[in-house]
DNA sequence: TAGTGGTCTAGACCACGTG
DNA sequence: ACGTGGTCTAGACCACTAC
């Protein structure tokens, strides 16, 4: 193959990353879902007219964002939203002994609103804009532990209804991808320390007023849209927030 | 050069990860320190008689994981702790408008003192060991916001005293760097919410029982050797700690 | 056996920093 | 002009999975 490095114009982006800009392209329009394999590295080498070498960096930096999952000798696949992904990607809770567990899940109300200034922003929509908000208790060990505010705007999830929330079989972002297509990939967390309200004290089991851990997440799918915002308040009694420094995020 | 790959035994790690672990050695020797340069890419291929693309593998990982930090036409370097660098990965309050701000700090008490059991386990020393205790505060925009309580081995820092503490011009991790040679590369935290004692808010300028978001840090240099615990009392009452998730944690 | 990703090599050329 | 890292190619062979 002649070499595709002289053919391109000066001042470009390099060619792994409009291969890489490609591919998430396709994952954006849906061409490859949930769990599918990509083509072939040699493939899709041919499909772009690079060497094989070019596209495995474009999707070793899809697989260092968790985009991708390569199984050796079987293929490339989209990452899936299971809950082994979960519990290691979006929850932080564990026990004194350092060890996670899976939570077990129970949807407490489910409704249509109207996304109020704040929200709007965060989800970029406007202001006013239909969404649906649900709460959602999360027990470790039996043991009440995080109250979750969800608010997701309704355009990007038709249909929604309690009964889909209440029957899924695995986490709410496996239920956003298996069922709309939409895969959070990454999210933005901001914690505090604050009191709790009456209500949630009753719901956690704890003194009203008692020491909380607020957590205000906006998730993300593809280029940085955002897709959901969730306020969680977390009993942190017997339980911690675990976050690792320093292991390499990414860009 | 003849096919290393031929050369090397069955079931053998890959090349590159012995070329990494080289690498390691050497900045753990301190054969290469704070700020220094490498020897060239292909000073190093010809060095461990591999090619060229597998030194780079190696680096790539180190890069990913910030022990190095590489410059197009300069060279490949230590990662070195400034300021910048411990404002992106080890500390993570912000103001209301997302915005990090590097704090003032103040070193309000400094002992020698002897690890008591779960600190030792931590530092993976012996109960009863010799360790430095000081006191560090933090403050953003002249009001104070974090109380560090921070214990590390006498064994590893010897010498030290308050005047190094207190005249150092960078960050405590720089001190660490560049008086004992020792790198933090990674930590773990863990986060809950907890009413504040009476000297914390004090301090901090709290009610006494107020919320206040609690961290517990055990820092780490290269190979996973712990060298510093440090609880924290951040007032979260104007800042958050901001938490990005799912942009790539290496391993 | 065939197809996939994983490792390794060798060499060309580009972009950046310094003298 | 030179040395450094950055990109891209081409091809060989290994390791794993599936049939």
């Amino acid at each position: 193959m002649e070499n595709a490095v002289v053919s391109r114009g000066f001042g470009q982006a390099p060619l792994y990353k409009i291969v890489k800009s490609r591919l998430l392209e396709g994952l954006t329009a849906g061409e490859w879902t949930t769990g599918e394999a990509l083509p072939s590295e040699a493939k899709l080498a041919a499909r772009f007219d690079v060497s094989i070498g070019t596209v495995r960096k474009a999707i070793d930096e899809l697989v260092a964002e968790k985009i991708l999952v390569r199984h050796q000798g079987k293929g490339t696949f989209v990452a899936v939203h299971n809950k082994d992904r979960t519990l290691y990607y979006f929850f932080h809770l564990v026990g004194p002994d350092g060890v996670k567990e899976f939570p077990t899940s129970e949807l407490l109300s489910f409704g249509k609103a109207k996304a109020e200034a704040a929200v709007a922003e965060q989800l970029r929509i406007a202001r006013g804009a239909p969404v649906f908000r649900f709460r959602n208790l999360l027990k470790l060990q039996g043991r009440p532990v995080i109250l979750d505010h969800i608010t997701i705007p309704q355009a990007l999830f038709p249909d929604l209804d309690e009964e889909a929330l209440r029957k899924r079989e695995s986490t709410i972002y496996a239920l956003y991808q298996a069922r709309y297509g939409i895969n959070v990939i990454r999210a933005q967390e901001r914690l505090r320390a604050r009191p709790c309200d009456a209500e949630a004290a009753k719901i956690l089991g704890l003194a009203s007023g008692a020491p909380i851990l607020e957590i205000h997440r906006v998730a993300y799918t593809y280029n940085d849209v955002p897709v959901e915002v969730r306020l969680s308040t977390a009993n942190t009694e017997h339980h911690d927030y675990l976050n690792d420094l320093g292991k390499g995020q990414a860009r």
